[in-house]
DNA sequence: CAGTAAGTGTTCATTCACGCACAGAGGCAA
DNA sequence: TTGCCTCTGTGCGTGAATGAACACTTACTG
């Protein structure tokens, strides 16, 4: 059973009655109708139908096969209303990566998705590898720094995520503040490990202050986050969320040479589809309301 | 979804994950299996796969074809194998169709048969009007007469019916017996209505006895030999019925040129399966042996 | 009974889908 | 890094599948 087409043609013919009328419907000439039919009885060795000059008539094995294609033809139409009916509506899964580091900001957005869309099954994914949008692996991907520019992604630009240089209140109480940069000589900073950081505030960490003074350096930023809580220093935080931590005194107030941009990325095969639209028309709106 | 071809391919991709695999499974270049996942999305509308240099992985729509297609792939090997092992075995409906008139010989040979074929379910057909062959309402017919000369059947000659002429007991009390052809004025005789008819014994009939002596006509065998056994005449039956019946006379025993052949006859799409093949060669069996 | 309409089936020209060949893009190992 | 391998993707020439036309058969109808 090879060839599926004329399996088609053949239901047609047993549904139809003539090989004319199962043209007409399938919209070929009644010559490729006849040739399917021949073509089929042949490979399977087994008389289809009885051949007069009203038309054809379906023996056993006919009937049973007008039976299956019956069946068949059904699931097919279902399966193409259920594909193109996807397109046209927010529901199913709805698999969406960003760094760890965003967790604490895009968990309620999305949460907040959900709840505006009942028919979506919400899949977040964080971890410690980089999840590929051209595997399949997610809808929609969040990242920072640098504009990704894989060829099949779509990027849009998100926000620029405003970065000042925090400290905790234990760290100030031993170091006090910098005066200036004179001063960062005698503090403490937390830093990246990575040398060719890309992340503006680290290059200008890396041209402003003497090695010296990096006391702490880690690759994770929730790493990084947790060691400035913990009085490791002063280091580079989303003002957004350093301002509402008691805990933290801003020694810089954030500068736009340090402004991280945040980058909305989709795969070029999803992009278009409703639901993944829908999910970036949301988080847009939710951020230009301060959101994020 | 027009194209069940295309389905298939996209099937064979979706369970490969790669176009070459699919490619490879089914016998085609990679390049038509590109293309029909290009036509297949493009009619859908929907992206069914991500594509990567690695290979093709399914979106949602495609998984949910890939679950589809396969269970009509399993369908359709399943449907193969019943239809390819449906000639190799004896079972299912057989239809037999003969004259009505034959129905006290060909019923027992039919139940022995099935006795011999338990899973074939017997259909006897006997009617008033022919039942055709080319139109699938038999898989076999018992004929008589002249051999049909139909392009699509397949005609076996059974036997020759031997003929003889009978009358009943009561017509010979009344008539007597005819001594030789010159008496033949002062009977009368059960012939048939219609003046062409073929069958040899009618010839014999209009050629050797006055018009004015046959004095009852008819067209249905059933009714002649009613008639004949209600004592309207002389006519014409076949010595293995009339023999039997103890209230008819044997005017004229069976003559070479009375004989009325019987065929055979199945439909060339359907001669060549077991399962007919069966019954035929049953039939020509019990034949030689005197069953009809 | 002629005429019409519908359907099958075959031959021939055409075109569209297929295979081929090559380019390009990742991934993997040395 | 370099080379190699696999896989995707595309332009081009060819052949198989298709469509057009015609002959033939059968049923229906006035």
């Amino acid at each position: 059973m090879k060839n599926w087409d004329e399996v088609r043609t053949a239901f047609q013919v047993a549904r139809m009655g003539t090989v004319s009328g199962a043209a007409e419907v399938l919209g070929v000439h009644h010559a490729t109708v006849i040739r399917h039919i021949d073509a089929l009885e042949a490979q399977l060795g087994v008389k289809l139908f009885q051949r007069h000059a009203r038309g054809y008539t379906a023996t056993e094995a006919g009937e049973d096969l007008l039976r299956v294609a019956q069946a068949t033809d059904d699931q097919f139409a279902q399966l193409a209303g259920r594909i193109k009916g996807r397109g046209a509506d927010v529901s199913g899964d709805l698999v969406v990566t960003s760094l760890a580091a965003l967790a604490q900001k895009v968990a309620p957005l999305l949460a907040a998705f959900q709840q505006q869309n009942k028919d979506v099954y919400v899949r977040y994914l964080t971890g410690d590898r980089l999840f590929r949008l051209e595997y399949g692996e997610a809808h929609v991907a969040i990242r920072a720094g640098v504009a990704p520019d894989q060829p099949d992604n779509v990027v849009q630009h998100l926000l620029d995520m405003q970065v000042g240089a925090y400290a905790s209140r234990s760290y100030v109480a031993a170091y006090g503040q910098p005066d200036g940069p004179e001063d960062y000589a005698k503090h403490r900073f937390v830093g990246t490990e990575s040398r060719e950081s890309r992340a503006p505030y680290y290059v200008w960490l890396q041209e402003n202050v003497p090695p010296a003074s990096v006391t702490f350096r880690c690759t994770d930023p929730r790493a990084a986050r947790a060691a400035i809580e913990a009085g490791a220093g002063i280091g580079f935080l989303d003002q957004s969320y350093a301002g509402e931590q008691a805990d933290l005194v801003e020694i810089h107030a954030p500068r736009p040479e340090w402004s991280a941009p945040l980058w909305l990325v989709t795969h070029v095969d999803l992009h278009r589809t409703t639901k993944v639209q829908a999910l970036l028309r949301f988080i847009k709106e939710q951020t230009a309301q301060g959101a994020l």
